[in-house]
DNA sequence: GTCTATTTAGCATGATCGTGCTTTATTTTA
DNA sequence: TAAAATAAAGCACGATCATGCTAAATAGAC
């Protein structure tokens, strides 16, 4: 089907401009300006707005999972997944994945204060990030490669801190600069926790 | 002047407002019906709607100085009040200065792919925290109370990531988990970096 | 190649957006 | 208290918002 196709394509737009601009300046006119569609057109593949944004939400998991996720995905569970994870993550922000940075970041911020399925549907996606990350570290600790003290609900919680805070310089010139701290920041969080080679 | 009461209290429910909603979700029709005025009526306090956004900035950074800030201020240079920045800028997410959370996070998010005037106050906000810390940081350390072989800007960096992430929990239940936990990680950091007694 | 189903455009609607201009109401000053 | 200054409202504007309905174009099936 030809329509599947332009849908595609519509919310590749989306997720960029989403990125940027946030799901409130994802707005019909402006998705339709930049596909080169009439906005009556581009409405009739989604019936809603929040529909729309429900749909570049689901487009941009998807992307980060094809992009992110499956290459830690690809390495062996427990600290080697972990690490990839932490490696990962860092490259990605700089990798230009989404346009304006990380995607959920700026739609988290925000809709953290405007209940509603959207809302919903983007803290899925946190929770499910954190649950992963708990898994692979107590993978990690059920194998002995990390120290068995260490709350992995914490340890996640620190770590996801730690990578989304260099987004906010993700425009500067010192945007290497934060992502460097970051990583080095995260380095030593891990050799506290009993990592024995933690260079990521 | 009249005018300057009225210009007050509509900057303190465009604060509110934006913390929760974002400098976009402020428009001027919400405000004035928020404030119970003409929407001409309080443009004319502006002359434009980034004026609005600008001073809008202006007084969140007021209402955060005198509430967070200014303890902060009364306590001695060097260690005594680096943790009283760390104890305050905990207690002060939940303490519902800003009804959507911290309203520089917010607005951070939504400006930061948007190049401009308002991009740019925000920065500076960041940019004075992030030197206000270094500084701190830089204090503890000439009076033997911090590792002297810490990076300044590289702990600054580490602690704004850790107390600025439970903000994205800020509306859900496990809201106070999440700040503990930053509190924790706060906690451990500084006892790495050789501070005697780092309980906040 | 015709028929049918799907996809897209055209056009319209009411709401809301930011922003002017012109009065009216309210303060401040003299 | 009268005059001058300021603050606020009323009303209007063009633009854009999300969203419908109907007609045209295009696709896939036979």
């Amino acid at each position: 089907m030809k329509g599947d196709a332009t849908k595609e394509r519509i919310l590749d737009q989306a997720v960029d401009l989403a990125s940027l601009e946030g799901l409130e300046g994802l707005t019909i006119g402006r998705l339709a300006a930049l596909t080169g569609m009439s906005k009556s057109g581009l409405f009739a593949h989604f019936g809603a707005k929040e529909e729309l944004q429900l749909a570049t939400i689901e487009a941009a998991r998807r992307r980060y999972h094809r992009r992110v996720m499956e290459p830690i995905l690809a390495v062996p569970v427990g600290l080697p997944r972990l690490l990839a994870a932490c490696r990962g993550t860092l490259d990605y922000l700089a990798s230009g994945v989404f346009p304006g940075g990380c995607f959920f970041v700026h739609v988290r911020a925000e809709y953290n204060a405007r209940p509603g399925v959207v809302r919903e549907a983007i803290r899925r996606n946190k929770t499910w990030m954190r649950k992963f990350l708990a898994t692979t570290i107590r993978a990690a600790q059920a194998r002995g490669d990390l120290a068995p003290t260490e709350d992995p609900d914490r340890l996640a919680f620190e770590l996801e801190a730690l990578w989304d805070a260099p987004n906010w310089a993700l425009h500067d010139d010192h945007r290497t600069q934060e992502i460097e701290r970051a990583r080095l920041a995260i380095e030593a969080r891990l050799t506290r926790a009993h990592v024995a080679r933690a260079a990521i």
